[in-house]
RNA sequence: AGGGGCGUAGCUCAGUGGUAGAGCAGCGGCCUUUUAAGCCGAAGGUCGUGGGUCCGAUCCCCACCGCCCCUACCA
């Protein structure tokens, strides 16, 4: 693209239709050949960008109320509609002309005759171009395809589109080009747009599920001056004002909890999480997350009430409780539960020779032993091996063993509960058996959707905790002790429950999408700009004008 | 980060060691019930970028850029 073209500070105004245009698009010849044919209109008398249409019905509205009309009954009642939209066809012929209309994702054909609208209108109508939004008025009737179509006896231009619409029939097939101009994808892939509408009735849905049973929205920092919530490498920022670093959260939790000290005893929020980490099909360095606490409970209740959440949602959404997802069905009126080691004994693979019962890997050194076995069967297959590096407790053994061996198969809704205590630094542990925590997570299609637990909430455990993290280091831990938490948490928190899920990939379950990008509007690409996909963009500087001592940044 | 694949007209894609083709879109013409409208005509390209091999490279080799897939990282 050509770099715009500076007005110099101070220079007269510009009179006021006077159309300055310092940039210009791929592909060149039809940008100049729209521009002229703008021109044209305005010249006719036209105005290019009206501010306002009084139009009476959608095209959507009018499938609704008048999809069943016969076409006797259209030409008796002569219903009269005035409506706006994009041209998505054009067939022209001659002196008369059909055309497609879109609005609300719906499509409405149009008839334009030059009998009917006269020579100025049709003048106009022989400028347009597929893109352009124009509004017309007339009655509906049906073709002799029998397809219901706007008898249109004014036409008004309301804005004339300068760059042409990706190609008719295939679309946009390029996934780049989709991601970096979603306005284009929206307007061509009708998939896109169902995905994005049926993301936004998801949300709708849980808000509608949470707000019913008493919690209360809420919305805590997205900057956040100490790591924490989780164990991921943070994006810094700076605020100038204070001079100091924040980081962007990788979590709500500690705000959130706050919040039930404080006496908001159930709480939510849904909003962005940001992890500077991996990119691939089921991982966005900003994704969107709700979170959700409640006191006076623990995991168990989480579980049921995810179940029921889960149930609900698809049924609701995806109008039944089975759906498809890839090769699969997914059931989601039953969920199955297993403790984690009793997922590493059912998905021990058979080459190994015989699954260790889950007394065994209870017992001291049990997961040693098991991952010595696992990894003779790992190293033959080259596949990874479980505590590779560094000197990993029993229970970071257990959680290696349960993603190497056991993740991977949970297809159907799946809990995983008894989550080793050393990888669960905010759960609370269980009285019973003090080396699990009181935890869980749901797992379907192979993915992590939600993590649940009781919320440790004795200070003098929660600070031990902490300081190992600190100690231990990294760019994952933070950095210090967060001590208005434990200060909170001596006021007292509840007993409390809390869980978090993965919005993004909930939305990829109910959408049939098999990559994260699919279902946020504008995913992370490298450079960012919707010019990178252009074959020119920083040369081809026709006008030089500005000498190199003026430029100033 | 490693392995594999891709990058050709605005879009969707063919293709070849001898400087390139189709459909759609755009342009000119014909066409008053079409729907991927049709018919006739003309135009459109630094074959991602930069090197190398070769008489000659869009094609073969190397590097770089971008995208995709797999693996790794990632609670």
């Amino acid at each position: 693209m050509n770099t715009p073209a500076i007005l110099p500070p101070g220079s007269p105004k510009r009179p006021a239709r006077e159309r300055i245009v310092p940039l210009e698009f791929e592909p060149l010849d039809q940008y100049l050949q729209r521009r002229k044919k703008l021109n044209e209109i305005e010249s006719l008398g036209h105005a290019a960008y009206p501010a306002k249409y009084d139009w009476t019905h959608t095209p959507k509205q009018i499938g609704e109320q008048f999809g069943q009309r016969r076409a006797e009954q259209l030409s008796a009642e002569r219903v009269e509609v005035r409506v706006a939209g994009r041209i998505v066809a054009l067939r022209p012929h001659g002196k008369a002309a059909f055309a497609h209309l879109t609005g609300d994702g719906v499509r409405l054909q149009i008839y334009v005759k030059l009998d009917v609208v006269g020579e100025a209108a049709y003048k106009l109508f022989q400028l347009l171009d597929l893109g352009d939004i124009i509004g017309v008025s007339g009655h509906l009737f049906r073709t002799k395809t029998n397809e219901l179509t706007v008898w249109v006896e004014k036409l008004t231009l309301l804005n004339k589109a300068l760059l042409p619409l990706p190609e008719k029939w295939h679309g946009l097939a390029d996934v780049e080009m989709r991601y970096r101009r979603r306005y284009l994808d929206l307007i061509v892939t009708e998939r896109a747009r169902e995905i994005f509408l049926r993301r936004a009735q998801i949300i709708r849905e849980l808000r509608r599920f949470f707000d019913e049973r008493g919690y209360v929205e809420v919305e805590t920092p997205m900057m956040h001056p100490i790591l924490g919530g989780a164990t991921a490498r943070p994006f810094v920022t700076r605020h100038n004002t204070f001079d100091m670093d924040l980081y962007l959260r990788i979590a709500p939790e500690l705000y959130l909890k706050r919040l039930v000290v404080g006496g908001l005893d159930r709480v939510y929020e849904i909003n962005r999480n940001f992890r500077n980490e991996g990119i691939d099909a089921i991982h966005q360095p900003e994704f969107t997350m709700l979170e959700f606490y409640q006191a006076y409970s623990d995991a168990g209740a989480l579980m049921d009430l995810t179940e029921t959440l889960f149930r609900e949602l698809v049924t609701t959404v995806c109008g039944t409780a089975a759906i498809t997802y890839g090769e699969a069905t997914l059931d989601f009126s039953r969920f199955t539960r297993l403790s984690m080691r009793e997922a590493i004994c059912k998905y021990w693979p058979a080459a190994t020779g015989p699954a260790p019962s889950t007394a065994e890997i209870v017992a001291r050194g049990g997961p040693r032993r098991a991952a010595e076995r696992y990894n003779e069967f790992a190293r033959a297959q080259g596949t990874d091996l479980a505590g590779e590096f560094g000197s990993p407790s029993d229970g970071e053994l257990v959680g290696e063993l349960f993603e190497l061996i056991a993740e991977k198969h949970l297809v159907q809704p799946t809990f995983i509960y008894d989550f080793p205590i050393e990888i669960s630094p905010l759960a609370k542990r269980r009285a019973d058996e003090p080396s699990l925590a009181d935890r869980f997570e749901l797992f379907i299609a192979g993915m992590e959707i939600a993590n649940g637990f009781s919320e440790l909430n004795d200070p003098a455990d929660q600070e031990r905790r902490f300081r190992e993290q600190v100690e231990k280091g990294g760019q994952e831990s933070p950095k210090e002790v967060d001590i208005d938490y434990i200060r909170a948490l001596s006021h007292g928190l509840p007993p409390t429950a809390g869980e978090g899920i993965g919005i993004d990939r909930l939305v990829m379950l109910l959408t049939n999408s098999h990559a994260i990008r699919e279902v946020i509007l504008f995913p992370l690409l490298r450079a960012g700009t919707a010019e990178a996909a252009d074959t020119d963009s920083s040369e081809a500087n026709g006008s030089d004008d500005t000498a190199p001592g003026q430029r100033s940044k």
